[in-house]
DNA sequence: GTGAAAGCGCTAACAA
DNA sequence: TTGTTAGCGCTTTCAC
């Protein structure tokens, strides 16, 4: 009477109709060669007959094996993380296994922290984009699966990390602005208070070490910092700049979409791009290809960073702590040549 | 012997230390005041002195339930995809659930599909948006879990669907652009092939009854199919087009990404817009704000959407089996007025 | 108010 | 070559 337990069909089903035992469906059903091929046909067959579908729950438990790896995001419409992950998916699919996206952001932070690390116990391996996770955080989790940190910045710790070179990039983006006449540097979601270690901050040192390194003033009335991180900011910082009066000749913004939005703020202000203002932007999102102007951006070579993650997933131990992948400048119209 | 199992700390291992049994410090944990609350103080101590995390897995084995929502997508980098997550997970969030995304594209299609969706079966629900997923593919699949489906078309089946009113967002767009001067419009991204049963092919039937309702007359040269879904995609059909010579005045595009580049193409090729050819595009992401101009758009309401997904997952049984969510027309820069 | 026991569906040892 | 057994860690009756 109990043949059926709930709704699903499951392994003992299929073991009674075939008339076998769990384990020799379950090895069939695993590729695992540990019965005679008539045996495996008739368990096939059950299985096909019966609808049968792995309950991948009871499988993980048991196992202790999941084929998903997690990727936690601060947000799920920025195209730079929408271009990574496409990278990561491409790669994991092709070795049988499957990425899985959940936003960490959302309202209160830590709330969200406690529940959701929890449920991140369900993936092989999560990859964490580090934004207001600190270190202590981290380890007070108990985190008990591999963990990678995609982060702006070295974090001490035990997981393993792939680092973006912001500073460099950063820097290498502004000596270029300042090398090809600009004197008046927006640094457009800059940061001033030096005790952050985010990816504003980081990429702010490479606008200072720019200015430093080629002798050039440093105002620090140009560094703006931003209250959001969608087009909008960008937008509104730049008309609010130019309401003010402030003059500037370039803008260096902390990501594409910011520079986007200040792009269209130029426009509506009757400046030209990049005649009166130049503009870089940082992350080489495919849609700065298709803006006008295109847009000039530090490139910070998605598909590498996706390698990286993936590598350092695969081999736990032998693989070294902190991975910096650099950057390099991709120019297009929104810079002088 | 046994006191770590394996790595982790178990509910056991908290309980041994408060002293009580497991069923106590589940009981707890999960907020239900079964115990007395010296004991319940006791159990919360131990937990979190033994940094106690619950086994979402196995809690989901035993209980059925996951707090988890799974949103399957074609692509992670496609901005409408985005923006519709993030309402999503917004209000999934304030009720204590949370957004999980994956892809269902990739590589092959059907291969993926079964070994994907077995895994789908780790979701309270799922929000399934169906491209080439046929109704007797589901069906076969047994799914046992509630499956909602995002979609262009009423589809023959037992799930709930929230589908766009592609046809008619696309013929308010049409024929905004047939009264406001446009007579010979590209359909980009359109199709030729009456017997899909797609996004593509319902925009195009609004694009087709647009021209017979104002009585205008329709050149199949205009409806032009894409070979991808990006901006580059966009870009070449128009650069294309233009190369050929054919005259338009007017593109309307079946995704704002396609807009995207379609606008690119032309300002490339010299072509003012709105004023040698207009543009609409169809999703009204936020990107098309930030554009030069900025794009007149089918708004789909993707909150709108969201809250009706939400509403379906809440009441299984007595809601409607399809609910359509009107569209309305967001006109910009990119048009004539 | 609390504990004991019975599994959820599966896999990995060990027996046969 | 195959079946039996013992759990993975948790929730949930049911007794006390």
């Amino acid at each position: 009477m109990n043949r059926r337990p709930r709704t699903a069909v499951t392994l003992a089903d299929v073991a009674e109709v075939a008339g076998v035992s769990k384990a020799a469906v379950s090895g069939v059903l695993n590729g695992k060669p540990r019965v005679a091929p008539s045996t495996a046909q008739r368990i096939l067959d059950a299985a096909r007959t019966l609808g049968y579908h792995a309950n991948p729950t009871a499988q993980q438990l048991r196992s202790g094996r999941t084929n998903a790896i997690g990727f936690v995001i601060p947000e799920l419409n920025r195209p730079y993380f929408g271009e990574l992950a496409t990278h990561l998916a491409n790669q994991l699919d092709a070795q049988g296994q499957h990425l899985v996206i959940q936003r960490s952001g959302g309202s209160k932070e830590h709330e969200l922290a406690a529940a959701q690390f929890a449920q991140l116990r369900r993936y092989d391996a999560v990859i964490l984009s580090v934004l207001g996770v600190d270190p202590p955080d981290l380890e007070s989790l108990g985190f008990s699966i591999p963990l990678i940190l995609l982060g702006e910045k070295s974090m001490p710790g035990a997981h393993p990390q792939v680092i973006m070179d912001n500073e460099a990039g950063a820097h290498n983006a502004v000596t270029h602005l300042l090398t090809h006449g600009a004197t008046r540097i927006v640094m457009l979601g800059g940061s001033h208070s030096p005790d952050r270690n985010d990816m504003t901050r980081r990429r702010t040192d490479g606008y200072r070490s720019a200015h430093c390194d080629t002798n050039h003033p440093l105002n620090e009335e140009l560094i703006v910092e931003l209250t959001g991180v969608g087009p909008e900011a960008g937008y509104h910082a730049i008309t609010t700049l130019i309401d003010a009066g402030t003059p500037f000749d370039a803008v260096f913004a902390v990501t594409d979409v910011v520079a986007i939005g200040a792009m269209r703020a130029l426009a509506d202000a009757g400046f030209t791009i990049p005649g009166d203002v130049q503009v870089i932007g940082f992350d080489d999102i495919t849609d700065g290809c298709y803006t006008i102007p295109r847009l000039s951006s530090v490139n910070p070579h998605k598909e590498r960073i996706a390698q990286a993650v993936l590598d350092l997933i695969a081999e736990p131990e032998t693989a070294p702590q902190a991975v910096t992948i650099p950057t390099t400048l991709t120019l297009r119209e929104s810079t002088q040549r």
